[in-house]
DNA sequence: GAGACGATGAATATCACT
DNA sequence: AGTGATATTCATCGTCTC
């Protein structure tokens, strides 16, 4: 592992403890609220850069750009396990992964096998559970939906409570024990109020300490994040996927302008969390101060709903103005409600008398933690920027999550980002002043990666990124690689693809076996080949 | 080919109310 | 606890225009 995480005072913080955390609130910690302000710090990477950059080392013929046929003609070794033969084997279920692969069946589905029958099955248990599902899989066509088995009956070995937390608060304590999350419970029901265990403006319910699963616990870190409202059983899927770690939803609505309720699984420590400062605007008028004088008395609304990708046509705000016009003051109730309706479906602002107008991408940026122009530039269209963004992170929501490993890693980190999109939690980790010292990141657009590079630049980066356009090239050699050449990761982050999840697709909503959002079972799978390489000692 | 536009609801959660 | 009304949702596709 790297030297600078293990050194200093890493010693408040030990890996193996799988509780630990007894600290208050982010509020009495003053000192950790020292937060570069905002996109002015750039600076700050550079004041803790102290870390030895081995950007030397690390050849250039590596760098990126060129990895879109991912080039490893570097004359090193790695060039010699890379593709379809032999892959080190990094652990018994590595090889056993191989061969099942080898075999024919898909990866994924032999990664489920092999998490749902154990690490110590044999290859013939494996074999009886694929063939079993496979003919599972038949009849379950032809099953009506209630009857189809979901989720774990597998894992009794699990019969523990995992999810044990502390809660310091005053109210809600009705929630508390609903929180233990039973895998006999068939739904995941979300928090309400949707702060997961708390938001920096609301602390009167505010979890300070949980206990994780034992193989839950790092190293490395990890972060991932998807739509909360996703089809019933996906979550359960996905945390029993993740370690058995109960998900935290939180709604971005108290961060900033916008509502965003997404699910996190993490295995980060939970105390001592701060926000990026400045706080954004929370409400509308403080984001867009201007639409205020145009705002109507009966447009009630103070907060944005979700920020999606597809935006609101100028012909609409057309048929919205023409059917005010014709009235001087409150226009009649069936106006009223079409027109709130359609701004509420929409995000559509007040820019004029009786005109609405959806958010320009560069408000969106705003709202989302981005700086300005983020998106811009390099042959980007409009509305290409609209869907990158409606894809990502709200940046504040992430930040603060993150914010917790600040102290833990002040010398950097090195950062796996999965399905990197407009790099979110790259954005996040800068604004909060970790400096990334070796970023390999995943992401299948060009568009996308064009804008983490570009943004890359602009912000004199001094680590070095490593882009991929395929999950399916991290693969066990490759990452033993770069883990080799800096020293493991201390952070695995993603939010795997959530179009077969997301509640306003129409044609393909078909939950977590979907074509995009099957994705996720890569996410699991390179985060089980990292925590495997790591424990066997990097 | 790129982009603007409109049509395409179901699933799920929340809430007021009995 | 049950019920009906209401609200929200990281989207996809075909067609048209330029």
């Amino acid at each position: 592992m790297d030297g600078g995480n293990s050194g200093s005072e890493s010693d408040n913080y030990d890996w193996n403890t799988e509780d630990e955390l007894e600290i208050e609130n982010f509020h009495s910690s003053s000192s950790n609220i020292t937060v570069p302000n905002g996109e002015a710090n750039s600076g700050s990477g550079e004041a803790l850069d102290s870390s030895p950059q081995n950007d030397e080392e690390i050849d250039s013929d590596f760098h990126s750009s060129d990895v879109e046929g991912c080039s490893f003609d570097d004359d090193s070794d790695i060039d010699s396990f890379s593709d379809d033969e032999e892959i080190p084997p990094v652990s018994e279920k590595n090889v056993k992964l191989k061969k099942l692969v080898k075999m024919g069946y898909e990866v994924q589905e032999a990664s489920v096998a092999m998490e749902r029958c154990g690490v110590d099955a044999s290859l013939e248990e494996l074999i009886e559970f694929l063939c079993t599902a496979q003919v599972a899989k038949a009849e379950d066509a032809l099953m009506a939906p209630e009857e189809k088995p979901r989720c774990s009956d597998h894992t009794n070995k699990n019969k523990r409570r995992y999810y044990e937390c502390e809660v310091l608060g005053r109210k809600r304590p009705r929630d508390i024990e609903k929180k233990t999350f039973d895998e006999d419970d068939e739904n995941v029901h979300l928090p309400n109020p949707m702060i997961g265990f708390g938001v920096p403006t609301d602390e009167s319910f505010s979890i300070t300490l949980r206990t994780l699963p034992e193989a839950a616990v790092g190293p490395p870190y990890f972060y991932y994040e998807n739509v909360a409202l996703a089809p019933k059983g996906s979550w359960q899927t996905i945390s029993r996927f993740l370690y058995d770690i109960e998900p935290e939803f939180v709604d971005s609505k108290y961060f900033c302008a916008a509502a965003r309720k997404r699910g996190y699984v993490h295995n980060l420590p939970i105390q001592n969390r701060y926000p990026l400062l400045p706080l954004p605007p929370h409400t509308v008028h403080e984001a867009f101060p201007l639409t205020k004088k145009w705002w109507p008395s009966w447009d009630d609304r103070t907060q944005l709903n979700c920020l999606q990708t597809a935006y609101a046509s100028a012909k609409l705000t057309e048929r919205i103005r023409k059917a005010l016009e014709n009235y001087e003051g409150t226009p009649p109730e069936e106006v009223r409600k079409y027109v709130l309706n359609e701004c509420r479906k929409w995000n559509l602002v007040w820019v004029g008398r009786n005109k609405v107008a959806p958010l320009e991408p560069d408000e969106v940026e705003m709202l989302l933690g981005f700086p300005r122009n983020h998106t811009r530039g390099g042959g980007i269209s409009r509305i290409d920027r609209y869907k990158s963004l409606g894809n990502s992170f709200q940046v504040d929501t992430v930040a603060y999550h993150l914010s917790v490993l600040k102290d833990l890693y002040p010398n950097g980190i090195n950062l796996l980002s999965l399905f990197s999109g407009i790099g979110g939690a790259e954005v996040a980790l800068y604004r909060l002043g970790i400096p990334l010292k070796n970023v390999v990141s995943v992401e299948k657009s060009e568009v996308n990666r064009s804008i983490v590079r570009s943004w890359w630049d602009q912000t004199n980066q001094k680590g070095n990124l490593f882009d991929f356009d395929d999950v399916q090239l991290l693969d066990g050699a490759r990452l033993e690689y770069y883990m080799e050449l800096f020293g493991g990761f201390d952070l695995v982050v993603g939010g795997s693809p959530c179009n077969n999840l997301a509640g306003s697709n129409r044609v393909s909503r078909d939950g977590l076996e979907g074509k995009e959002s099957a994705l996720f079972y890569d996410y699991f799978r390179i985060l089980d080949l990292v925590k495997n390489i790591m424990a066997k000692g990097h």
